[in-house]
DNA sequence: TCTCAATGCATACATTGTTGGCATGAAGAA
DNA sequence: TTCTTCATGCCAACAATGTATGCATTGAGA
C-alpha cells in the first residue's frame, strides 16, 4: 500500500479486480486474475490495464500484496500475489448491494445471478 | 441522441441511472431518476453528476428522451423523460451478468441479492 | 549464446465520475 | 406588482478510472 485516498465508490473495472482476486485465491497474481477476469467477466483487458488498476487499489488500501518465490517450473523467480483487504471487501459488499437493490422487482431476465 | 460512440463496458455510475430510469419508470426525469438512486443506491449524486451522465448516455444512444409537458402543480412547465433504450439494456444485461459470474461460488454475505 | 515466454511496470491518453454554480420560469409572499 | 423561492436542466472544469502499447528483466531450452 502506498498511500490513502479517498473513500470513493469502487469503478466496474475495480469491482471485477477484486472479485477476480477472491477468485482466484492464493494464487492470486496478475495473470491468474486476469484469466478470471476474462473467463468469468467475459472480457479481454490488456494485462497493463490490470496492473494499474492494481497499484490504484493498492494505493488505497483495499488490496494488500507480497512477492513471493514463484513455483518451481518458473525457475523459482518471484511473483507478486494479490489479496483482498478487509477495507475493499466491505466497499465491493457496498457496491454490489447498492445495485442489487438498484435491481429489486425489476425483471431482466439475466442469465445468471 | 447525439452521435453514436464506443461500445464499451458501462461505468459503474452509468449502471445505476440505466437502473433507475427503469425503476423510476414513466415518470423518470431528472429529480426522480435521483431520488432512485439516493433511496436504492444509498448514494448522494449532485444533480449536475446525473445530467452529464443521461446525456453521456444519450449520445451513445442507450437512453431516449421527450420533454413533455410536467404536471400542473407545476404550472405544467416542461419536464425532460428519459427512457432505456434496447441497446443500453442488453449492455446493462451484460455488465450484470458478468458481475453474476464473477461473484458465483464466493461467499460474500451480502445483505441483499 | 540466442531466443522465447512469463511477469511486472511505466507512459500516455480516452472515458467516466463529480461538484458548483448559472439560468429560466411559475408560485407564493410582501 | 415586485421579490423570493423552488424546481429543473445544463455547462464548465477538474478528478478519478479505464485501457492499450511497449519496455525491461530473468530463467528455460534450443
Amino acid at each position: 500500500m502506498k498511500k490513502t485516498r479517498a473513500l470513493l465508490p469502487l469503478g466496474e473495472f475495480e469491482m471485477l479486480v477484486l472479485l477476480a482476486i477472491l477468485q482466484a485465491g492464493d494464487g492470486a497474481y496478475g495473470s491468474a486474475i486476469l484469466e478470471q477476469v476474462h473467463q468469468r467477466g467475459g472480457r479481454s483487458v490488456a494485462r497493463g490495464a490490470l496492473y494499474v488498476t492494481l497499484e490504484r487499489l493498492d494505493a488505497k488500501g483495499y488490496v494488500a500484496s507480497r512477492t513471493e518465490a514463484g513455483p518451481p517450473v518458473r525457475g523459482g523467480r518471484p511473483r507478486r500475489y494479490y489479496t483482498v483487504r478487509p477495507t475493499g471487501l466491505a466497499l465491493l459488499r457496498r457496491s454490489l448491494e447498492a445495485l442489487g437493490r438498484m435491481r429489486e422487482g425489476l425483471e431482466l431476465g439475466l442469465k445468471h445471478s
